[in-house]
RNA sequence: GCACCUUUAGCUCAGUUGGUUAGAGCGUACGAUUCACAUUCGUAAGGCCGCAGGUUCGAAUCCUGCAAGGUGCACCA
């Protein structure tokens, strides 16, 4: 029955057959939808969240992986047609950074090559990890469809990119605005709201002599433009000041003029109730400035030094200004006190240095009709977020969104397809697609030149859904849009989702997907953040060359709920590798024990007790594909790991000892029937979890077909 | 400050709409094993299901409050 030099007579070996059994999916087309003739049961698209190409996968990707595979292996099992359309991105930002650490490493700047020199070498760079991530992709069972791979630089998705920009521009919800935007002097560039982190610092509150006022500041070296002082208009200590009021004062400089402004937004418990305003530098401030038709003065210009307006000041970084200001204003006795305080600073979430804020043009798309329509579709249940409680946190953000700075002074990225006006104090800006627009700047006449900016790059990801299906003439679109579910990490609901979902309505008029399913984080067994610095990374591709990917699978999957982070210990791994290890050998019994030239296909079975196993592994599957249906593959894949290991392993093969060794040659003959469907089927339900290894016993039960396309064993 | 999440065995976590004696993996202890198993099998110990109320015939599950840990958002100088 089985012969000696069979392959289950060894132990399984994965990295013998992952190869091997990866190219022969490949090579039958069925990552292709269009090679699936037999399924009717229409589309189930799968867009993939594209890995950044500027390293190797994680395990965060070996996650996200895992479970769109499982989806997209189990909608190809049950007939449809299942199309999971791979990609990678440049990722903008994220890999210029990359890319300057590296350049740090080679003792090189960023800042003596030329935009052309650096774009050409951060696109070989990403290039080459474009092809370490396909390939990582692969060794993970990833079983998408390559021949429709996007890569978010390729032509035909910055041309739709182009057309949303100039599109929006014409509907009024795009426009180039001088307003206060974040600014690292690090990185040398503004970020949007989202690319930063706040923390909580304790730092000085100095209480200054400010005329006939006391202002409490805990930036003293911006108190160089600040002609304002600012009270709240009920405030009775003040009711003497009118509004516009100009008031001579003692300053640094000498005498100065500093004109009242009354504004509800001040706290009257903080502080003295009074403060001077930097609107150039400081969020709050450039909102009451704009409110009351300020003139602002920059004090800190890209590099974090104080300008020409800092008189004696010039030229200093942040830090020793403030040193010297402060002593300065003790000399001049205008420091009545200083206290610790605790407050929050914004900081860039690549570098963790403090954020200058600063007024600049930039392009900005305007949030509030965006998000409207975002949230009513999630309201009316159009898109499906799980885990649900995600919702309240998407409604949360949508509803307090402000607008969205797309501009950013970085090298690595599309370009921003416009003209703007050479005056940097001019927020002209004109979209130019056909580079028609030349001459002067119709507002204040200056010269128009190429905006040198780039995109956001999640301006560009956010259009992903319809890009990459060639919105809106491609039969793609018609076919596959809206996609099914964008299943990607929770912690970029908001960078990428929110805006997919937005941009998509905008753009095709439909959502891109019904379902957002939100993975948590993968950490290493100690619950810790998994950092190159603490050693403790899982790198997927090594761990699934150690103990076979279909172990890391399900390690992956078993017991990890959708939004939750996981804890993933190489322990965990290893005993499903003892899984896999399981099943090898629940076949080798099934296999020396039934003869598998006598099996009957559609077998029933012949005794009260396989009739009961059988209905009972039925309802068992049953399960499985409500589980399935309803995206609970942690359960599913436990249900399936006990049925093999306590059910079928542990109860069923040792009755059938009894069985075979016995003299009923009926109740033999059943059992035997029944194990080899009972084999078939499990491997079938199996394969969206450990493809590999199911695929590669199925090769020894059916010469000639292929798992991957079976039917599933349940209608 | 506002919002959200988490709290169940030594550790990491399940527990699908409330329904018998609360489960898994790993770990621990003891035993067995030339039997499909680069092992496996058996047995055992271990839980006021964060705390306090409430709803219910019945609560780990629903409601209220509190506590601890975590995360997100926010223009208090």
């Amino acid at each position: 029955m089985l012969s000696e030099d069979s392959k289950f007579m060894r132990p399984y070996n994965p990295n013998a057959t992952e190869k091997r059994i990866y190219e022969l999916w490949e090579k039958s087309g069925y990552f292709n939808p269009d090679n699936l003739p037999e399924a009717d049961k229409g589309p189930f698209t799968i867009i993939m969240p594209p890995p950044n190409a500027n390293g190797r996968l994680h395990a965060g990707h070996a996650l996200f992986v895992t479970l769109e595979d499982i989806m997209t292996r189990y909608k190809r099992l049950r007939g449809y047609k299942a199309l999971w359309l791979p990609g990678t991105d440049h990722a903008g930002f994220e890999t210029q950074v990359v890319y300057e650490k590296k350049l740090e490493k080679e003792g090189r700047s960023r800042f003596n090559l030329t935009r052309e020199e650096l774009y050409s070498e951060i696109m070989k760079f990403t290039l080459d990890n474009k092809a370490n991530t396909e390939a990582d992709l692969r060794s993970l069972g990833a079983s998408c469809d390559w021949s429709r791979e996007k890569f978010t630089l390729d032509a035909d998705i910055i041309k739709t990119v182009y057309d949303t920009f100039e599109q929006m521009f014409k509907d009024d919800l795009i426009y180039r605005g001088k307003r206060i935007v974040n600014w690292c002097t690090k990185h040398q560039t503004s970020l949007s709201d989202l690319e930063t982190i706040t923390e909580t610092r304790t730092d000085k509150l100095y209480y200054m002599k400010y005329g006939p006022f006391t202002i409490a500041t805990s930036r003293p070296e911006t108190k160089f433009g600040d002609k304002y002082v600012v009270m709240h208009p009920d405030d009775p200590r003040y009711a003497e000041y009118k509004d516009g009021q100009e008031i001579p004062v003692d300053w640094l400089e000498g005498k100065i003029t500093a004109t009242v402004v009354k504004d509800p937004i001040i706290d009257m418990e903080f502080g003295t109730g009074v403060m001077t305003i930097t609107p150039w530098h400081d969020i709050a401030d450039f909102d009451i400035a704009q409110r009351h038709n300020l003139i602002g003065v920059e004090v800190i210009d890209k590099n974090g030094r104080l300008t020409k307006a800092a008189g004696k000041y010039e030229g200093l970084k942040i830090e020793e200004a403030r040193k010297q200001v402060v002593e300065n204003l003790k000399a001049l006795g205008l420091l009545e006190k200083e206290e610790d305080y605790e407050h929050n600073v914004t900081t860039c979430y690549k570098c963790g240095r403090i954020l200058e804020p600063r007024i600049m043009p930039q392009w900005f798309v305007k949030m509030e009709p965006l998000a409207k329509q975002a949230i009513e579709v999630v309201k009316k249940g159009e898109i499906k977020i799980i885990p649900d409680f995600q919702e309240k946190i998407y409604f949360h953000w949508l509803k307090n969104i402000r607008d969205w700075n797309i501009s950013r002074q970085i090298a690595w990225g599309i370009p921003i397809p416009a003209k703007i006006c050479s005056n940097s104090e001019c927020d002209y800006g004109v979209v130019d697609l056909g580079d028609k627009e030349k001459g002067k700047c119709p507002k204040c006449g200056g010269e128009l030149i190429k905006d040198p900016d780039t995109f956001d790059t999640w301006f560009s990801s956010g259009q992903w859904p319809y890009a990459t299906l060639g919105y809106p003439d491609h039969s793609d679109f018609k076919n596959f849009y809206p996609t099914d579910v964008m299943e990607t990490a929770g912690d970029i609901l908001f960078f990428w989702v929110a805006r997919m979902i937005m941009l998509g309505l905008y753009r095709t008029g439909k959502i891109p997907f019904h379902t957002v399913y939100l993975h948590g984080m993968v950490r290493a067994g100690d619950k810790q953040k998994m950092s190159k610095s603490k050693g403790n990374v899982i790198s997927p591709v090594d761990i699934g060359e150690k103990y076979g990917t279909d172990a890391l699978r399900m390690a992956l999957v078993v017991g990890n709920t959708p939004g939750t982070d996981m804890a993933l210990a190489e322990d965990k791994i290893k005993a499903y590798k003892l899984f896999a290890n399981k099943l090898w050998n629940v076949t080798r019994f099934i296999l020396s024990n039934a003869d598998l030239d006598k099996y009957v296909k559609d077998f029933s079975a012949d005794t009260e007790q396989d009739k009961e196993l059988s209905s009972k592994r039925d309802a068992l599957l049953k399960d499985i594909t409500i589980d399935l249906d309803n995206y609970r593959f942690h359960l599913a894949s436990e249900r399936l790991y006990h049925y093999v290991w306590d059910e079928l392993a542990a109860n069923i093969l040792e009755d059938s000892k009894n069985i075979f060794t016995g003299a009923d040659n009926k109740a033999k003959t059943s059992r035997q029937q029944f194990l080899l469907n009972t084999l078939e089927k499990i491997l079938i339900a199996l394969h969206p979890f450990i493809p590999f290894i199911t695929e590669e016993i199925w090769q020894s039960l059916e010469k000639n077909s292929l798992l991957i396309v079976e039917k599933w064993p349940v209608k």
